[in-house]
DNA sequence: CGCGCTGTTGAAACTTGTCAAAGTTTGTGG
DNA sequence: CCACAAACTTTGACAAGTTTCAACAGCGCG
């Protein structure tokens, strides 16, 4: 092993944890900053963790010390009740971050649980209130975010409070699609991380429902399913199917 | 009129905007500052606002470039689709912020109504943000305050993806109650501001559907309900229900 | 004082959940 | 590498919960 120091001069620099050479400089955190400030950001962003399908990032109770980006991955985040219920309350991936609730009260009010080998990013959250003091841009961008998951939980009550099933399902695949557009990957053709239930826990249904749903949409030439692979036929129709739009 | 460098001498200076005799001080955003931090704030917390029933504060699509505390009185908001339908997103009391989800996108995405006479401080969010660079203590109160707000959120969406009709019912009561209670009010005893249909919107149900509920709770003597009126009987009673518990 | 908005209640229709059975895939251990 | 078990998915039939439609009552604002 070289000396820390002399790191940089060496290919290894790319594997080593850096927002600088991150690909997801654009959809993460450091949106937005110059060289120099991003050269900050790196120093508080500490190791990379790596985590296996089914293992726990945090969880709900635990204290509060960090948020975590995903650096590649998939996750679903979840809240359980005494009774046994469970909700999951958001499926999250590459680029975006973790661990926004617990802000609140210094403890983690969720599970999250990677669906997938993954690989996360810790940013210690008390250096990244001071960085934000420092960096104008940062502590702006950061704000976006936060307010961006609430608009996104807007949405999902929407999705809960007046869509049916199908609208339900189609406004999820959409939006999958969108996401992994912005990702780079194809928004017609994706495999889905997660189970039927948890499809159905996200959206307020039970997994039978879900597959019928599939089914149905199946039968109506809107997507190919096999599984977890499904492919997108007719985006127009699912748009239309959500907006409740009947010919 | 006195010219206004001498306001602060004068008894009026009661009603002028000023955290620092705002009797919200504890539930809002001025949590935990210093006398010095409070002048400060003061500074910043531009005129107060009056809304009447009815009125709106701000709607979805208009620029973002405040958030508002408020002072007095009782909002919704709600978010308007194509096709027709809504959805009340939350109903926000004195004390609490508005404009929250405006941030991400420098736009409004929903719409903020009075639902009786209000009260309301604007606070310039740019001013916000270059204030919570030097004040510590307010820039994680805020960070609290927006993370609460996504806590809040889930909560909701706890409430629409795995209850029933009444156990809804149920937790928006209890919910309120509790609210209520911190604002120094009866916990047991209050008036909806709001109308059944509204709080089906909220709640993912028809206005039928609430109003059912609530002869139900009457019935079974958890509650008396009459029109707005409402006193909780049997919060224990409430809670059971809402936890889904069955004897 | 009456008109309109809000709330209540009933019956029927519809959507989703529940229960059950069977098919499929995945992972593990022999 | 196969066999078997466990987990996941699909589908059907029926039950339960919620919405829809409709009628009517009550309150409150002008």
């Amino acid at each position: 092993m070289p000396p820390r120091s002399t790191i940089a001069k060496f290919p290894l620099e790319l594997v080593k944890t850096a927002c600088s050479n991150c690909n997801l400089r654009e959809l993460c955190l450091p949106l937005g900053l110059n060289d120099h400030e991003l050269a900050k950001l790196d120093e508080l962003v500490s190791a990379r963790k790596r985590l296996k399908r089914g293992e726990h990032l945090y969880r709900s109770g635990q204290p509060f010390d960090a948020i975590y980006a995903i650096r590649s991955g998939f996750f679903k985040t979840d809240v359980l009740v005494e009774d046994g219920r469970d909700q999951v309350t958001g499926f999250q991936m590459t680029g975006e971050l973790l661990g926004l609730d617990g802000i609140s009260s210094e403890v983690h009010t969720c599970n999250a649980v990677a669906l997938e080998d993954s690989e996360i990013c810790t940013i210690p959250f008390t250096h990244l209130e001071g960085l934000s003091r420092e960096i104008h841009t940062l502590q702006h961008h950061f704000h976006k975010v936060m307010s961006r998951e609430i608009v996104r939980d807007h949405g999902v009550m929407m999705l809960l409070g007046m869509m049916r099933a199908e609208e339900r399902l189609a406004a999820f695949l959409l939006n999958l699609s969108q996401r992994f557009t912005a990702r780079g990957y194809s928004p017609a053709e994706f495999n889905l991380r997660m189970t039927r239930e948890e499809i159905g826990s996200y959206l307020g249904l039970k997994l039978e429902t879900v597959s019928r749903a599939f089914s149905r949409f199946h039968e109506d030439g809107l997507i190919t399913v096999q599984q977890k692979h499904v492919r997108i036929l007719d985006t127009q129709g699912l748009k239309k199917l959500m907006t409740h739009e009947r010919e």
